[in-house]
DNA sequence: GAGCACTGC
């Protein structure tokens, strides 16, 4: 039976291992011998290979040819272990591991008697295993080869073809030769029991194991060679030549991409599917067919796995002020809570209110609830994200975007409209959840520190990290949902709030290590793609390979294209989609066209099919384990995009993209001691590696004063904040105490970076609001305007640079392409001809709508002044002359305030023109430390703009700032 | 002569 889970019970568990010195010392004594035990078995083995750790290519590559392997069996019986060790000449048994968890380290256990075995790794020699494959090659090629012996003598051959063929004889003599030399191919032979004539007829035996393990099928747990053989199969597979084909040639190319490249995996574990036998249960389907719609969806509302938990889910909600609540994916969770929540009348006192992490997924959420609840959308449920708000007077369940449910608490401090705030995929850490959960933990504490009656407090009485304009609301109920891992994180950062299970319905997807370390991940996911291709059933299901950005995608899709370019119907046909963010969007929908029959698809994905989309039809995923990641440096201001590893939640929310519409497997191209060693459990939150000056100024405007005690649940550096606090200062927006302006106040209205929301501000004072908010919204959506083909980049380019006439700077330039597109009537057209993206376009459209409706809240009046750049540039100094950079001889530029040398990047109009001073957007650290999106400016307007910041001698000749301190230049030089 | 992972307001 389903079954509250609050609790201490749970809890102290789980304490226990991550504090061992806690109470019980005994136990943790022995986890921690045992896991050091487990530990150093591991490195032996790593050292056993040690060669295989190095980074270089070729290295990497010959330990795949190593002497030893590890066969992995799984659920194997006694008998089938005695079996298996006769079968492949074993060695030494390396260990045992318990199926059916990720902690197969943790887990290992040390003895091998017992009438159920978990799964036993073997280690294996490598030629006796060979010998045992290639008699398998030996009776499938002799045939075909011989067929083809004519083919050398009459025909002409193309050199491929010839190379190919000689290729296949030269593996066949030597097959040959060694099988003859090994007469005792008996001591290889499958158990009797699946030999029928007891013999020599190889080709028959193979066949029946093989329909043996058909009939049987994988998951049969009662044949315990079900699954050894189906390894040892696909093993064979990956070799030779695919089971069974009639193809001659294809069979020559597996050897070209298999056989000499080959990657070895360890199946080292399998992430549990979960109740994925419990669809809806047949009988009910023809049922089903003759009810309408709605009761249809009623009914399938009953089969999800949260619904036997709705009784005791209200109950718990009642009782506790915070629940967190681990629901995986597919129970049910985001759908039905607010449902429930709803029925049992929480809606009287308010709104429910559920976050989502992206806009895609409240729209989609709220459509299919508002279909459960047979309403229509933007009624009784709605939606509210940016530029789109679905919601009515009537709204009782409102889903949206967290950041959209922060720009409210800003309107709304206590949440007033609200009895019940969901805060959904919190583990996923983004930036407003982080500071939402702040926000209600401040309020929270002070409501227990203030004891049970309702207090208003008054503006400005509480400090210490304590909201001090948030009324207190004992009925506000929150309930955090959260991926298993991170649960008890949320429960201890509430106060130890319970935490409620809902199980997930999913397949179970196996999980392959490499056996040594890959140095070039790039090279070695098309292998095991094409090994899986080649080996595979086409049909069976699509492959998934995770690369860090578009570049890498594009060459691996070279690189797959060149590979499988000629070979025509030797192979099954392989079609290769690309996808990534910045692809435009006709060319993304490419992905979710259904798979032609006999083909395969193999999708190549940054991290945007990690979370953000979802693909049908997915059945291997192949995971590098690398991603793209932003970092901050506070100290240089500088933001920089890094490969790096990827996090073990990173990597199974990768694996589980395998298993959603049937059983899956992830490859990862690293090793099982990687994944455990070397990965963090989690990535670093977004709180920790970004610029926070937008966080302090909306902290600041919700009166929290005291940020360094804020209690976020991952601090970020204390530096970044300080740093944050400096630049809010000097913009005004934070007076010497550090409390908020009325420039801060209107600033913290606009969605935009404070820089960007001070030169909106200040565009009031130089009269050109107009062009100051269009160029806003150009340099918020960043940098994807310009698209650049790779065939086409000359074109592109002086596309681009026919918006720099005159060397007006970046700034201006960006306000040329708006006004010239606006121009046009928003002609797609236009875009195309000039190489821009008529999506960014559209966006910086509606961001500019959005900014022109808030000029008028903070009364700023929209006014146009085209024709004089210079009060645009003023105001664009106004917002960024903290960003000021002055160039040095030899063309690199010095920036004023925290000196280092940086550079104009590359793409900017100005980088041949190299101005004495500019004035830039941000700094990236790429090759080189870069300048993106510059202006020119007077040095002089600095002082007068910003005469707190700069003072005559930062801007003067440069001649006499160089000088070293006390050199004898006096500043008049 | 570089190179922009992904969200969100």
């Amino acid at each position: 039976m389903p079954q509250v889970v609050v609790n201490m019970e749970e809890k102290r568990r789980v304490k226990r291992r991550s504090i061992p010195d806690e109470d019980d010392d005994s136990e943790s004594e022995e986890e921690r011998l045992r896991d050091q035990r487990d530990r150093e078995e591991l490195e032996r083995h790593l050292k056993d290979r040690d060669a295989a750790a190095t980074r270089k290519l070729g290295e990497a590559k010959s330990t795949r040819r190593e002497e030893e392997f590890y066969v992995v069996f799984p659920y194997i019986s006694v008998s089938g272990f005695a079996s298996a060790v006769a079968l492949l000449g074993v060695q030494k048994v390396f260990f045992l591991v318990e199926v059916g968890s990720f902690d197969v380290y943790d887990k290992a256990v040390g003895g091998g008697s017992g009438a159920s075995l978990p799964s036993i790794v073997l280690k294996v020699s490598r030629q006796e295993y060979l010998k045992k494959r290639e008699e398998k090659i030996v009776n499938q090629l002799r045939d075909e080869i011989e067929d083809e012996q004519y083919l050398f003598d009459g025909v002409k051959l193309t050199e491929a073809e010839y190379r190919e063929l000689r290729y296949k004889k030269e593996i066949y003599e030597l097959v040959k030769k060694r099988s003859e030399d090994a007469d005792d191919i008996d001591e290889y032979r499958m158990p009797e029991a699946y030999d029928q004539d007891g013999g020599v007829n190889q080709e028959k035996r193979f066949s029946v194991a093989m329909q043996r393990y058909r009939d049987s099928g994988a998951g049969d747990k009662m044949n315990p060679f079900a699954e050894q053989e189906a390894w040892e199969e696909h093993q064979i597979g990956k070799a030779t030549l695919k089971y069974g084909s009639k193809d001659r040639k294809q069979k020559s190319d597996d050897f070209q991409f298999v056989f000499e490249d080959q990657i070895d995996f360890i199946k080292a574990s399998v992430m549990d599917g979960v109740n994925f036998e419990d669809e809806v249960p047949s009988e009910s389907l023809d049922k089903s067919m003759e009810k309408s719609a709605f009761e249809k969806l009623q009914e399938d509302r009953k089969t999800l796995p949260i619904y036997a938990y709705r009784d005791e889910l209200l109950q718990a909600v009642d009782n506790h002020q915070v629940l967190v609540i681990v629901g995986e994916t597919g129970s049910g969770k985001t759908t039905q809570i607010p449902q429930y929540l709803h029925e049992a009348g929480y809606t009287k006192r308010g709104k429910i209110g559920c976050t989502q992490p992206r806009r895609v997924a409240a729209m989609s959420v709220a459509a299919r609830v508002s279909q459960e609840m047979g309403v229509k959308l933007g009624h009784e449920v709605g939606y509210s994200i940016r530029f789109e708000d679905c919601t009515s007077e009537k709204t009782l369940l409102k889903y949206m975007t967290d950041g959209m449910l922060l720009r409210e608490f800003l309107g709304e401090p206590d949440l007033a409209g609200y009895s019940v705030v969901m805060v959904d995929e919190a583990h996923e850490r983004t930036l407003s959840t982080d500071i939402l959960f702040g926000l209600v933990k401040a309020s929270a504490s002070f409501a227990m520190e203030m004891g049970r009656t309702t207090i208003w407090a008054r503006e400005g009485q509480i400090r210490g990290g304590k909201l001090d304009i948030a009324r207190f609301r004992p009925d506000l109920k929150l309930l955090i949902s959260s991926a298993t891992l991170d649960a008890e994180k949320f429960s201890d950062y509430f106060d130890s709030a319970p935490i409620f299970k809902i199980p997930g319905r999913r397949f179970p997807v196996e999980v392959h290590y490499t056996k040594a370390p890959e140095a070039d991940y790039l090279d070695a996911a098309i292998v095991t793609a094409l090994q899986i291709h080649v080996t595979q059933q086409p049909g069976d299901g699509d492959i998934l390979i995770f690369f860090t950005g578009q570049e890498e995608i594009e060459t691996a899709e070279e690189i797959l294209k060149h590979r499988t370019r000629g070979l025509g119907t030797k192979i099954p046909e392989l079609i290769i989609c690309p996808i990534y963010a910045n692809l435009p969007t006709e060319l993304q929908a490419k992905i979710f066209e259904p798979t032609p029959e006999g083909a395969r698809k193999v999708v190549l994905a940054t991290n945007i099919a990690e979370t953000s989309l979802t693909i049908d039809g997915i059945k291997y995923v192949i995971d590098p384990g690398f991603c793209k990641m932003k970092s901050y440096n506070p100290r240089t201001g500088m933001e920089s995009l890094l490969v790096t590893p990827i996090s073990k939640a990173s990597a199974n929310q990768r694996a589980g993209r395998s298993g959603r519409t049937g059983p899956g497997k992830c490859f990862r191209l690293y090793t099982a001691y990687n994944y455990y060693s070397d990965l963090d459990d989690n990535t670093v939150p977004e709180i920790q590696r970004t610029n926070l000056a937008n966080v302090v100024l909306t902290l600041k405007s919700l009166g929290i004063h005291d940020l360094l005690n804020f209690d976020f649940m991952d601090p970020p550096p204390a530096e970044a904040l300080l740093k944050a606090l400096e630049l809010l200062f000097a913009l005004g927006a934070l007076n010497k105490l550090g409390e908020l302006t009325k420039v801060g106040r209107r600033m913290a209205e606009f969605p935009l970076d404070p820089m960007l929301s001070k030169m909106i501000v200040a565009s009031e004072k130089y009269e050109c609001s107009d062009e100051i908010i269009s160029i806003a919204a150009m340099l918020s959506v960043g940098s994807s305007i310009f698209y650049r083909p790779k065939d086409k980049q000359v074109h592109a380019d002086t596309a681009r640079m026919n918006f720099h006439t005159g060397n007006v700077g970046d700034h201006i330039a960006l306000l040329k392409i708006y006004s010239s597109w606006k121009e046009t009537n928003y002609s797609t057209q236009w875009c195309y001809e000039n190489y821009i993206q008529v999506r960014s376009m559209k966006r910086s459209r509606d961001i500019r709508d959005q900014l022109e409706g808030l000029l008028e809240r903070v009364e700023i009046e929209l006014m146009s002044n085209s024709n004089d750049l210079e009060p645009i540039k003023k105001a664009i100094t106004a917002g960024f002359f903290p960003h000021s950079a002055r160039m040095q001889k030899n063309g690199s530029y010095r920036t004023v305030k925290h000196p280092q040398t940086v550079y104009i990047h590359p793409t900017s109009g100005l980088a041949q023109v190299l101005p004495r001073w500019v004035i830039y957007h941000e700094l990236v650290l790429t090759t080189k430390e870069y300048m993106r999106q510059v202006t020119e400016l007077k040095p002089e307007w600095l002082v007068e703009i910003a005469p707190h910041y700069y003072q005559m001698k930062d801007v003067e000749d440069p001649g006499s700032k160089k000088m070293p301190r006390g050199a004898g230049r006096a500043s008049q030089d």
